[in-house]
DNA sequence: TATATTCGTGTAAAAAATACGCATCGAAAT
DNA sequence: ATTTCGATGCGTATTTTTTACACGAATATA
């Protein structure tokens, strides 16, 4: 019983990323990896000097190449004993959002291929990962309503409407426009700018943008955000 | 670079208790363990071929000897890369409430001993455990407000005074009796029973219980529980 | 100049949260 | 037997928050 350990820690990151009124995941394909032919997250082991979080950095960095606007630990995966079939293998999971209007994955290469998959359109994913996004997408609805992370998905600069949108399609919910504006303007964190968008059609609109420093302080005070839906 | 991957993940379990109007951690003294001197969360090394929470049940069972009513992953602590100076060593934190008045902690043995503290009462301990325990507290005031996770703390059937009381004091905050009273019943998730307490002083109070069947069927409707207080 | 499209705003009704006081029950003291 | 003490059990009025809902304004295009 008393054997040496023998389990592996690895790191996997779920990022969202916000574009055309739909919610995308950034998954890799490792061309000569082990995980041949399926997508999986992008991760990998965690160094013996390296905490954890950088890890995820680390991976992140060499695979994809996105700049994270949020990243926070979603869950450890380790109860499946024959999660991955070579070694045990114990995942922390990162959950992660970027603004993905910069676009800035990295391009494929030889080894690798990186891109986006609509959340509704996710294949079959390596080792339990269809499992980790699916917990990844739990907790970012439960956590779009209590905490001002849906910014982290949109340029610095936004419509009021693409906010909304936002909200209206990760949640799944009808929103009335006119009262989820004045809620989330009562809160006195989102400002607008000087600056218009430069649409198409229709009446031109003002830019908004989140100012975190404002929110930072009222957190301070006791401040909570909190957006709830009929 | 490529150095092999050594690692230790152990598990360990922050578990409350809640009486005389206040809230309580165990904590083990191993006599003749490496942490000597200090006071350290039950926990241990996960084996090869054991699940995480298959793990810290065990340990818990090894180590304590309670029945946990409510037991959820916390967070995985491994950023500190020298938090345990033997080896680097990870560890998944496990957060679990059960019904201290149960008091079925093990007897002291030769090599540990067990006990409840007061938070307010914590002695300096092992590793980054006062850490643990800190995110520990965060949550289990966070989910006493939208899960009815009170009631694991609490014996089956309890007081609506008793209930009161437990958030009061976890919370820190002043309650209205007759609001939370008329609040939690008009959930329909906690009946009367027809005993009474046999309290002291005062008048004879009913006892309450919670229906968890109730809770689960409604929860699969789309309620939500949740207590905003002032 | 008419049409299409999105932006921006206010008010009334309904629901929820809050504040608050007094009669009841049993035990113990007089 | 009566009073006192301490905690229980209940209802209503006020305030706050949430919801429902419609139309003119600004631009681009046909």
């Amino acid at each position: 019983m008393k054997e040496l350990q023998n389990i592996r820690v690895a790191v996997d990151a779920i990022v969202f990323g916000y574009q055309n009124g739909k919610l995308f995941v950034l998954l890799i394909q490792q061309k000569f990896g082990t995980t041949e032919n399926y997508w999986a997250l992008p991760g990998g082991l965690v160094q013996n000097k390296e905490s954890i979080i950088d890890a995820v950095k680390r991976e992140l960095k060499e695979e994809t190449n996105v700049k994270v606007n949020y990243l926070e630990q979603l869950y450890t995966f380790g109860d499946n004993v024959n999660r991955d079939s070579r070694n045990r293998v114990i995942s922390v999971a990162y959950f992660a959002l970027v603004d993905s209007t910069k676009f800035d994955i990295k391009a494929d290469t030889d080894a690798d291929k990186v891109q986006w998959f609509a959340i509704t359109d996710i294949p079959k994913l390596a080792f339990d990962h269809n499992m980790i996004v699916k917990k990844a997408i739990e907790r970012l609805k439960a956590k779009l309503s209590y905490q001002p992370i849906g910014f982290d998905l949109l340029p610095q600069k936004f419509l009021f409407s693409d906010l909304e949108n936002l909200y209206c399609s990760i949640l799944e919910k009808e929103i009335d426009r006119r009262n989820f504006r004045k809620k989330l303007m009562s809160f006195g964190v989102i400002e607008e700018t000087s600056e218009f968008s430069s649409v198409k059609t229709g009446r031109p609109a003002k830019l908004f943008q989140f100012n975190h420093q404002k929110y930072n302080a009222l957190v301070k005070e006791g401040f909570h955000f909190e957006i709830k839906f009929a």
